[in-house]
Formats: structure tokens, sequence, C-alpha cells
DNA sequence: TAGTTTATACTAACACTGTAAGCTAACACT
DNA sequence: AGTGTTAGCTTACAGTGTTAGTATAAACTA
């Protein structure tokens, strides 16, 4: 029936395009939906082919969660890079604007992170959680460096503690927020995200 | 094969015990791993006779959202009676420690109600909207008795914004919590809580 | 260059899922 | 008694992830 392509291809990449098709997916139809049969319809092959590059679909997420949290690290990393580095506050806008914005234009990855779509699925923990942890690099540095310039205003916490709330915190909104799991309060998501960012950085940080 | 039971049973409540194992599976597999016919097969009945008493499966997912939202609401008004009406302080303590206790109690309710984990389920937002707002209530109550009573700090935000706010960070806490994501700063969940809690009334409520 | 191995595709099949259709026995009501 | 409705059942269909077995083209080896 089909035209039986030439055996090993060598350089055509299957394995991205599958990757590829995936997340084409998950962008239009969210995490839960992703089907190994419909990826293969996509891309004109066998379903079965798919376990020559991912060895079931638990591997197939675990990569697409490793390219998504990188995506995110990266992101970051541009993010404080763009700013000064002497001026921390500014770094620190730069970076928490930048995690909204990435969680917004990337919902369906977001949620693939940080939440359990996938039916059955556990995260690899010993895989993901270094690069799970890189994607809090920059936040932690910036905290270190308040700490450092003496510019905290909570002394009785660890700074790695801080970040730590202070990710939980934005997570929380920006998570609840891409779900559409905000409370009716009549005020949209970008306008809570400044208030909220504002009483953080009031909360912890001097000047 | 089967005995064939006696028709209509009248008070056999069918569609309670089809919650009731639903309730159990998912406690023990996770939303996601919710499966009609292991259901049937739990109780002894054949998979389509579930469609007696729902309409198809995310009909049965919308009956198990509305009951927890109907727990974490009543668990919510309890530990707000259990508090004096006048300490306010001890008002809200109480219900934060209730609404953590209650995520970790039953962390796969907690995550089917606020997370997406079912395939496909898209929550009927008419239905589900008013049981989760009751779920705020105490919540909000309580910040208005601090508006009521002259003793918030912060006079420039909404009060049901700042409701809002301490909501999104409990929850961005307890949900990372449950979900085993929260970052390696060898703090435990209960720690962290304590933590946080205590940052929240300090930026939020006088005395 | 000829022969062998290996990688990558395929088809067919299994066990599982939600769900629709149609049948039947028991009850409720005229 | 007869009728309609309810709530079970079996059967069947389309979808899923996954395994087994097969074929072919490329790469390596003698």
């Amino acid at each position: 029936m089909s035209p039986r392509p030439k055996g090993r291809t060598s350089k055509s990449d299957l394995r991205g395009k599958i990757i590829e098709a995936a997340w084409e997916q998950i962008s239009r139809e969210g995490a839960s939906a992703l089907s190994l049969r419909e990826i293969a319809r996509n891309l004109g092959i066998a379903a079965p082919s798919i376990y020559n590059y991912f060895s079931d679909r638990d591997d197939l997420v675990t990569a697409l969660i490793l390219e998504a949290y990188e995506s995110l690290a990266s992101h970051q990393k541009a993010a404080n890079d763009a700013a000064p580095v002497e001026n921390l506050h500014a770094r620190l806008a730069s970076i928490g604007n930048a995690y909204r914005d990435w969680a917004v234009t990337f919902p369906q990855r977001y949620l693939l992170i940080f939440g359990t779509p996938i039916p059955g699925y556990v995260a690899p923990l010993e895989t993901i959680a270094p690069v799970a942890a890189s994607s809090l690099n920059a936040l932690i540095s910036v905290v270190e460096s308040f700490h450092q310039a003496g510019r905290l205003k909570v002394v009785d916490i660890d700074t790695r503690t801080i970040a730590a709330l202070i990710w939980t915190r934005v997570h929380g909104l920006v998570s609840v927020d891409i779900s559409n799991n905000l409370p009716p309060i009549g005020l949209a998501g970008t306008q809570l995200f400044q208030i909220e960012f504002k009483l953080i950085v009031d909360q912890f940080f001097k000047e």
C-alpha cells in the first residue's frame, strides 16, 4: 500500500518529527489527549514504528517534559541575562514576567510539566529533577544576590526556602490562571499577577 | 451466568455504589486511572449498566467533583465554626489548617478538583462554579471581617482579591506538595506551610 | 565484491477502553 | 390483565497502547 520508504532513512530524523507532532497535538487538544496512533497517522507512519525511538508512551512523555523544562529554563536564563546584573529588582521583574509569559504562551506545556495530565504516567524523578531544578536557578540566584547584598527583609528564613515560596506563589497563581480556575473576582490574570508580584517583592526585598 | 438480580432493585442504591467504587479506585490509582469497566467489575455488574445512572464517563466525573467540592466546603465551614466568631486570627488559622489537612487526607480528590487529570474531560463550569465558590466562602468571610474591623494592612486591594491571592498561595503550595513537586529544600510540607501561612498573615492582617 | 549483521520500517493481533444498540425480566399503574 | 418504564443483561464497534513476527535497505566485514 504505502510506497515503502527506503529502509534506514539515515537523516529523516523521525524521532524529532514524532516529538514535533506530539507537541502539535498537545497544543491543540491538551496533554491528556496525546495519542501515539494519531501521531503516527499525522506522520504517515505505522504506529508501532514509534517504538523504534521511544520504549513506550511514557518514555515519549518524559522526553517532552524534559524538552519543556529546558525551554522554560532557557527562557528564564535569557530573561535574567537581559537585565543589568547589579539591578536586582530589574532582574527579578524580568524573570517573573518571563515565567508568566512562558506559561501563558505554552499553557499545555506548563500543565504537562506541573500537572498530572497523562493517565498512569509517573515522572521518573531521577531523570527530571536536575533539569527541573535548573529552571529555578535564575530565581534562586536573584534571591541569593539580595541576601548577599543584605537586602532581604526576612532574615529568619533560608534563602532557598524564600525562593521556593516565591515559586509556589507564582506557580499557584499562574497555573490556576491558565486552567481558568481563577475565582470570579473581575480581575484579569495579568492584573492579578502584577498585584501579587508587587506583594511578593514588598514582603521579601528591600529598597 | 449471574443469578440475575430481581429487576428494579428499588433500594440497592447502585448509583451510590458506583460513586463509592469510583472514589475507591481514584484513591488507589489516581483520578486519571478511572475506568468504568473496572468499576463494573468491582461491583459485579455489566459495564453498560452504569449508563443507567450517568450519561457518560464525564457525567460521573462531574458528580465526583461536585461531591469533592461539597466535602471540602463542609470541612471549611466546620473549621470556621469551630473557632470563636470574634477571634479572626483563630478562625483564619483554623480554616487554613483545615484546608491543608483536607488536601493531604484526600490528595486524589484535591487533584481531581484542581488539576486536569481526566483525559478529555472539561468541567461544565455552570454546574461546578457555585459549589466551587462556596468552598471559598469561609476564607472570604474572614477577610471581610478583618476588613470591617479595620484590621487589614493592605488597603488598596479589594477584599475579594486579597482572598483570591491568599487562596492561590495556599493552593500553589499545597498542590505542589501533594504532587511531590516541591523543590528539594529539606523542609517538609508541613513546615513550609506553617512558614507560608505566617507570612500571609503578617502581610495582610493587623494585630 | 560477496556475505552477514543490524536498524528501521511494516502488518497482524491482543488486551484494554468508552459507548451504542437491542433484548428481557421485574416492577408500577391504569 | 395489560401496558409502559426501569434497570439489568449481552453483543458489538471504534478507539487505545503494545507485542510479535517479517521484510528490506543500509552498514559492516571477510
